[in-house]
DNA sequence: TCCGACACGTGAGAC
DNA sequence: TGTCTCACGTGTCGG
């Protein structure tokens, strides 16, 4: 940063003088460059809303307010939508290139993310599935099952749209198996999740 | 706005000398209104990222573009959020103390929380249901699905546990209405809350 | 009247 | 080297 004449001590009688055949060209410079300020000072201000005065220091001033104002705005309407579902099922990403960020665009992918969800109660399992068309799926995920002792009380196996399947089905768990629901659920979860990854 | 020495025609030697006396208290003034102006520049520097000149020129011109970035990335943001996401699942939830958690001990209101998902794709609409038995609600969930000209392809209640019913339906959108599916998905799902709601 | 804001011309440092 | 940017002091308006 240059510095000009600091001090009040007048020494007005420097020792060069510029080149007086463009000295000019100094000054016209300048005021090119001042013009150019001006002139993003007037875009500035036609940016910053509610704007009462056209102060370069009220300008300046409101800028830095407004940036702080959009900068918290973006932050949390983006933590917003990134934030899990309210009731947080338990949702396997099998697609690792799902994408989270805010410029996604509509995707198809979004609609085929296969997703388990398994609870438990009084002994029963609830087990949803919802996952891409695949030969030979369901007649796995019905084996899966059965290997947990279960018996199926009912169920239902509902195409969606033009390449997905919505499987429900409740089981009553054996009552030998000395197991939490939880853990049960956890397990049937873990399992299904893996066969569906091996056929993606 | 003050207009100095506009033309180059020199007339140095203008009519009033300002009071020698303070005099000097003017250029203390600006003196101090050049300092508030560069501290309000460093301050905006510091707001902007990967701002690599310094320049005057520059703080004012990324602010500029910084600022309209925030602003467009608000927008997109804003639409966003208020739009059912494709793959969804906004949930009302109405027990608060429902339990997620893999420690979770065997709670049997988690069975019983009535949750709704919605999702739409293809111009088909998943609707999934899961709420307590209850005199009649399973038709009023039907006619509030049909009072969007909604065509059943498939559906199955099953129960699950003592007192809960889960509810699956896929519906095919009659395309002479001109919602978006994700509009429609939204619609239907404050219905069938709003009837749950009335019967909680 | 004075105070605040502005553009101006200018010397000087930085790359 | 020249070119760019800066702070400075100053004259001049408006409220």
């Amino acid at each position: 940063m240059g510095f000009g004449a600091d001090d009040i001590s007048q020494t007005k009688k420097m020792n060069y003088s510029r080149t007086p055949l463009q000295a000019q060209d100094h000054v016209l410079a300048e005021r090119k460059r001042r013009e150019r300020l001006t002139q993003y000072f007037v875009t500035l201000s036609t940016l910053i809303p509610n704007l009462k005065k056209l102060d370069k220091a009220s300008i300046l001033g409101d800028a830095i307010t407004y940036i702080k104002q959009l900068e918290e705005q973006v932050k949390r309407l983006d933590e917003e939508a990134n934030k899990e579902p309210v009731v947080a099922v338990k949702r396997s990403r099998l697609l690792s290139n799902y994408d989270n960020s805010s410029t996604c665009n509509e995707n198809s992918n979004k609609s085929v993310v296969p997703d388990i969800e398994v609870r438990a109660s009084d002994g029963n399992v609830l087990i949803r599935v919802s996952c891409k068309k695949q030969e030979g799926i369901i007649k796995e995920i019905f084996s899966q099952v059965e290997m947990f002792h279960l018996t199926i009380t009912s169920s239902s196996v509902i195409p969606f749209g033009y390449d997905t399947t919505h499987i429900t089905i409740v089981a009553q768990m054996d009552h030998q198996l000395n197991m939490t629901t939880d853990n049960v659920a956890n397990k049937i979860r873990l399992s299904i999740m893996k066969v569906i990854n091996s056929h993606e």
